[in-house]
RNA sequence: CCGCCCGUAGCACAGCAGGAUAGUGCAGCAGAUUCCGAUUCUGAAGGUCGGGGGUUCGAAUCCUCUCGGGCGGGCCA
């Protein structure tokens, strides 16, 4: 919270408590002890700028009608030396806070003095964080599923900074498993048609379609020639796999870059198979009686572990019972490790062995039914599941022409992340993927987010910048020195759209923080647009240019805050804030 | 069948550790520029918060049942 802020419903607090204290002793309330109560900030301004339900909550205790016990609180309070002005009830019993000016000057003297830090807090005290989002397969491009993860978790890392933690982003490589033996396979018989014909070799309905792997077939061939026909099967797809892998994982990268995403870390799937962080992680598994032979294979208890966790959580065994809880495989049949296994050992990779201590996976909401066996296999290891955070996020459905497109990766036909990046401004995609939460399904619609117009939000935005930044320059261009003001030239901001302006601007640190603990950095993009409608109606009601000096100098004074403030926000966000467009 | 997410104005969405008259944008209607950028602003209109029950001073918000949409329930990831 904003120092401000956070002093002023200190002050509110400390009033009531004193007034009940001196109403109690005096014996206008009962000695009963003061229950908690709430002060915050009502919807309504008319309803005051601060207000508190303690007559409310106060009812049971006191055993009196809550209009009675705030016209009480009234009588004893005194708010002389605060930044409140004044106290009044209303409705049911109320106690409404009105600021004095000070307030707002000291606000805006604020926003000022923090500068580029305006909006920073400690409130994730240092703690490391690590932001897994994206993680792409690396066997096919990417889609408008990735590009929404890649805004939403590349904003919510750059928040989480904002708000005291210290973030790492993070890309987790599937470049072990099945998925890339598939890769491997459709690569290899892409590579067989181009000599052989498309009949000659068939490729099986549940392997890559994509046109890349063509591509990647093709460029190969470009390199070897055909002198890999006649090498074995085993031979074949390895050499192709070393060829397309890192090529499609560079392709990601720039792609990724492009959309102005940087990674502290791309951490390798086969890193946790070949280091014998995944082979430690079973054998824990084991060593706990976590695990049984079956059919061949090596089977995690989750039925066992999850009741357990789910029991201690409150639920019968008979809703448990419900839920049909299956066992899973860590080694299949065949020998090899499942994903499964594997995603167990990344994340007591992150956890124990680098230390985060907060997890957050950013997953597709098709990925739901890992969340909970993931969380119970951590347990299971001994790592306090908490630790781990999945936010799942509603798959985009792309339209076009008012129709659904689909978006499938089989089907070679999907939008890519590339098309969308060549189709639409990294500021306008980066902007309206994060206008909504994550859990919310999104229509995505094509034509509407390639036309650059005002209807695009982050242009409205963009533009209370670009106008505040010549509202300046005419200021400079018509001679006038903008300089510093006083508390007193301050609280000439008496326009309610001007104290509106002061008031949003006070609750940014707030703001950010609830998007931090809700892992929603929507609130960001819609504060702003907030900031950007106040400023525009502060413009058509006042004049910043007017005959009082002391005036336009503090009206200067506030669309500077505005601007940097905005400025700001957007480049939180990697968003630009131009001067003019 | 079981589970998770969603359902708020014509459309897209906020509001959800209970609070005052349920908000914002778009579309549509009526207006505003001799003056700092009209990519702007002002006003009116638009609602059984999917539906029924419950909890209490008070429910869009919590509980329960129900209806509709999305997704999941692999030795796939």
């Amino acid at each position: 919270m904003s120092k401000i802020v956070n002093e002023t419903q200190q002050q509110i607090r400390q009033a009531i408590l004193d007034a009940m204290g001196k109403a109690i002793s005096e014996g206008a309330l009962p000695a009963e002890p003061i229950c908690d109560f709430k002060i915050e900030v009502p919807n309504d301004t008319a309803n005051g700028d601060f207000s508190s339900n303690v007559a409310m909550m106060s009812t049971k205790a006191f055993r009196m009608n809550p209009r009675k016990i705030g016209e009480t609180i009234l009588e004893n309070i005194n708010l002389d030396g605060t930044y409140l002005e004044r106290c009044e009830i209303a409705g049911p019993g109320f106690l409404n806070f009105y600021l004095s000016p000070s307030y707002y000057s000291a606000i805006l003297k604020d926003v000022r003095a923090c500068g580029k830090d305006y909006g920073r807090s400690s409130y994730g005290k240092g703690k490391k964080v690590n932001v897994e989002f994206v993680s792409a397969n690396p066997t096919g491009p990417m889609h408008m599923g990735n590009a929404r993860g890649g805004a939403l978790g590349d904003c919510l890392a750059a928040i989480m900074d904002y708000a005291g933690y210290e973030v790492s982003r993070e890309f987790y490589i599937n470049d072990a498993g099945n998925q890339i033996e598939k890769f491997g396979l459709s690569l290899d018989i892409r590579y067989q048609q181009l000599y052989k014909g498309e009949d000659a070799v068939e490729l099986p309905e549940d392997s890559y379609h994509g046109e890349d792997i063509k591509e990647r077939a093709k460029e190969f061939a470009e390199i070897y020639g055909d002198s890999y026909l006649e090498k074995s099967e085993d031979e074949r797809r390895k050499a192709l796999i070393d060829y397309a892998l890192p090529k499609n994982i560079d392709n990601m990268k720039a792609t990724l870059s492009k959309y102005r995403i940087e990674y502290d870390k791309w951490f390798n799937e086969s890193i946790v198979h070949n280091n014998g962080e995944l082979k430690d992680t079973i054998e824990l598994l084991k060593a706990n009686g976590l695990t049984y032979e079956k059919d061949g294979a090596l089977w995690y208890k989750n039925i066992e572990v999850q009741t357990k966790m789910l029991l201690a959580q409150g639920k019968t065994q008979d809703a448990i019972d419900k839920l049909e809880l299956k066992d899973d495989v860590l080694i299949r049949a065949n020998g090899n490790p499942t994903y499964f296994a594997a995603d167990i050992a990344y994340h007591r990779n992150k956890l124990e062995v680098r230390k985060f201590d907060i997890a957050i996976d950013i997953w597709g909401a098709d990925h739901h039914g890992h969340v909970a066996r993931m969380k119970s296999a951590l347990d299971a290891i001994g790592v306090d599941s908490t630790r781990l955070d999945v936010i799942l996020m509603q798959l985009v459905r792309l339209t076009r022409n008012g129709e659904a497109v689909r978006m499938s990766k089989r089907t070679g036909k999907a939008i890519t992340l590339v098309d969308l990046l060549e189709e639409i401004p990294v500021d306008a995609s980066r902007f309206l993927f994060n206008m909504r939460e994550a859990g919310s399904q999104m229509d995505f619609d094509l034509d509407l987010a390639v036309e650059q117009s005002s209807k695009n939000p982050v242009y409205y935005c963009q533009y209370a910048h670009a106008r505040i930044c010549s509202i300046i320059k005419k200021l400079n261009a018509d001679g006038i020195q903008i300089r510093d003001c006083s508390d007193e030239e301050l609280q000439l901001l008496t326009d309610e759209t001007e104290k509106d302006i002061i008031r949003h601007l006070a609750s940014l640190t707030e703001e950010i923080v609830d998007a931090v603990k809700k892992y929603d950095p929507a609130k960001i993009t819609r504060y702003t647009i907030e900031l950007a409608t106040l400023f525009h109606k502060f413009y058509n009601a006042c004049r910043v240019v007017c005959e009082d000096e002391s005036l336009m100098q503090a009206r200067a004074y506030l669309c500077i805050c505005v601007r940097d403030t905005i400025k700001n926000i957007l480049n939180l966000l990697k968003i630009e804030a131009p001067e003019s467009m």
